[in-house]
DNA sequence: CAACGGACCTGCCTGC
DNA sequence: TGCAGGCAGGTCCGTT
């Protein structure tokens, strides 16, 4: 479920009961998830104090006194503040108990997630060396993505869901983003000139910063990554609208697989 | 190097 | 009602 925006509000939901807490303790129920969570997990974290929590594409940074932890939402995670006297349920695959009182409770059905030790800085793990631009930083911009578009030839779709060219844009945002641009998703990203690269960019940020302003609406006690309530629906323009009215053109909205992924545009206004 | 397809998992929905 | 099949918002890895 987790975009960039679900990733973001996650954070902003589990920061207040993480940031400066000591964990007292980590349970898990469950190592197998995309990667197994080392054995050593649990006396490596014990007694560490949570100085910082951020993000780098999707991935979650926890930095502690010593060393961090690196916690992917894959398709299917969520955190969310629970009493400890809640007992977990199926999928419920590990907690992490602070000093601050409640627990910080992770559930993955799919298991596409992970969780990570590291020793040294988190944020300089190798898992995220390679990632490219973040699309909500200075440094995001068309003449970059046109530079960098120039020799390769795949569907802008799928360039710009490459996270090694921009994190963060996942097959709804990528649907939703073309839109905004006026961009086909099937043109190659190598067909693309340097002003609709400026309007893609635009897009993009526009489409993620909205998402995140919309994820505010938080319960208390769950940290947003089921992603049903609050936006999900209601904002969108094209994605699953198949046969539906384009909000611009009422030309039906169509639907295509590009790279294993369903698609979805308006084909009158998007070239 | 770039592109592509398969792999990892469970849950939920559809249609027979 | 049961079951098979398809689909789901992410990434990594091996092969071409």
């Amino acid at each position: 479920m987790p975009e960039l925006p679900e990733v973001a509000t996650t954070i902003s939901g589990i920061r207040p009961y993480l940031e400066g807490a000591v964990i007292v303790r980590a349970e898990i129920r469950e190592r197998r998830l995309r990667w197994p969570i080392a054995s050593d997990l649990e006396q490596r974290v014990a007694g560490r104090k949570v100085v910082g929590i951020n993000r780098r594409g999707k991935y979650i940074v926890v930095h502690l006194d010593r060393g961090g932890l690196l916690v992917h939402l894959g398709m299917s995670g969520s955190f969310r503040i629970v009493d400890p006297q809640t007992r977990p349920e199926k999928h419920d695959h590990f907690d992490l108990l602070t000093d601050a009182g409640p627990v910080i409770r992770y559930r993955d059905p799919r298991r596409f997630g992970c969780l990570i030790h590291c020793e040294g800085d988190p944020g300089s793990h190798e898992r995220l060396s390679r990632l490219g631009m973040e699309p909500l930083e200075d440094g995001f911009t068309g003449a970059r993505l046109y530079r960098l578009g120039r020799t390769r030839n795949v569907p802008i779709k799928t360039y710009i869901m490459d996270s090694s060219v921009v994190v963060g844009v996942g097959n709804i945002y990528a649907s939703e983003s073309l839109f905004v641009a006026g961009i086909s998703p099937v043109r190659r990203c190598s067909r693309i000139s340097i002003a609709r690269y400026d309007m893609l960019a635009l897009s993009i940020r526009r489409v993620l910063t909205d998402s995140i302003a919309k994820g505010g609406t938080t319960l208390q006690d769950f940290v947003r990554a089921d992603g049903r309530p609050g936006y999900f629906d209601q904002e969108l323009s094209v994605y699953g609208r198949a046969g539906e009215p384009c909000l611009a053109c009422s030309h039906p909205i169509k639907s295509r697989i590009i790279a294993q992924r369903a698609t979805y545009y308006c084909p009158q206004c998007q070239t």
